[in-house]
DNA sequence: GTTTTTGTTGATTGACGAGTCAATAAACTT
DNA sequence: AAGTTTATTGACTCGTCAATCAACAAAAAC
């Protein structure tokens, strides 16, 4: 009984299945079929629309990247000052929307699919670039000479507390992640000013 | 022409082979026969010692563990006191043995392996649970009671730099990365005795 | 010197999965 | 009403790959 106008809706249900179905497997190694069936249609249809398996895991990442993009956007037009801007983009990197069993474990497998696929890789490169240049807006003005390589620290946290977490059993816990971050960003503004 | 004690030299080649092209293709997606040819053997005999793909893969990653607990054994013996030794581990984690391309490259998949495979699993947690005594015997006398935090966080620093490195392309700067990890201690030692 | 163990491979099996196709049908266009 | 576009799927093709097998050869054991 074909509706027309199906096609975003398909699309955002076949990305959204593509997450669970990475996270939940643990690995790239989901069928097509399997997305398909998660998205309830068939796996000719997810064809149709994505053209091929490797479009659609590019979508979910897109996905991924756009809903973290947007929480970290919201989370900074609140923020007054330059440490706040950067509690807020912390904060915002543990947010129950980003940080997530499946969303976390998905993120692990982009990491290696960016191994292999030049376009995954090009949008992960945004990603680390905006966060990069996020940090160092905020960090310039109290770290001075020495915000490059802050910045540089606080990526690779961030990065490593979700790597650990996707390892871990039992839901993800962003206050406790965000905390690891934060003290990090702390103790370095400390030591700064002494 | 069969030799005889074969065994232990086609595994080892094979171990050798299994990371070598993980880590050039930057996925567990490598067929065992391309992992024999480059050990320099049919697919066959590589199935005939190690059984099953996994079991290589297995091997393979505890060949890495053992030769990065190696290194931390060795640079442990030589540290005196508290800080020599955390700095000896943070050194050791990014020498030249350890961090390169292919190994580097070869964490991430392992790390990906281990959502799947128990087995894999287990023997990451050996690694995070050795790195972490470690860590924390060292911290104890320096950071008393936010020992337990500042170890969390080195051993997030550390596996995000690795991570990171992964992504980048050419060779991994050993010296640059150990000092993001040797910041960070360094500041949060500091603040300590603010 | 025959039997057993160890090393070795080419060929084969069997499964699985990405992507295509042909067909069916409802909905819009003219 | 005829033609076109959009939605949808079951069945099929074609390739790939892990794992097994049968066979052969050399060394070791008896």
């Amino acid at each position: 009984m074909p509706k027309v106008g199906m096609e975003p809706i398909r699309k955002a249900a076949l990305v959204k299945a593509t997450i669970v179905e990475i996270g939940r497997v643990g690995s790239l190694d989901v069928t097509v079929s399997q997305i398909a069936k998660r998205a309830g249609m068939s796996s000719a249809l997810a064809h149709h629309y994505f053209g091929s398996k490797e479009e659609m895991f590019l979508a979910a990442m897109r996905h991924i990247l756009t809903l973290y993009g947007a929480e970290v956007r919201g989370a900074l037009a609140l923020a007054q000052g330059p440490e706040a801007r950067l509690r807020a983009i912390i904060t915002a990197s543990f947010s129950a929307g980003s940080f997530r069993r499946e969303v976390v474990g998905a993120w692990l497998n982009f990491w290696v699919l960016a191994q292999t696929v030049p376009q995954a890789r090009r949008l992960l490169r945004v990603y680390q670039g905006r966060l990069r240049s996020n940090l160092l807006t905020g960090l310039r003005p109290l770290a001075g000479a020495r915000a490059e390589e802050v910045a540089e620290g606080l990526g690779a946290v961030i990065d490593g507390v979700y790597l650990r977490e996707a390892l871990k059993s039992g839901a993800p816990e962003g206050k406790i992640a965000a905390d690891v971050a934060l003290n990090y960003l702390e103790s370095q503004l400390k030591v700064r000013l002494t």
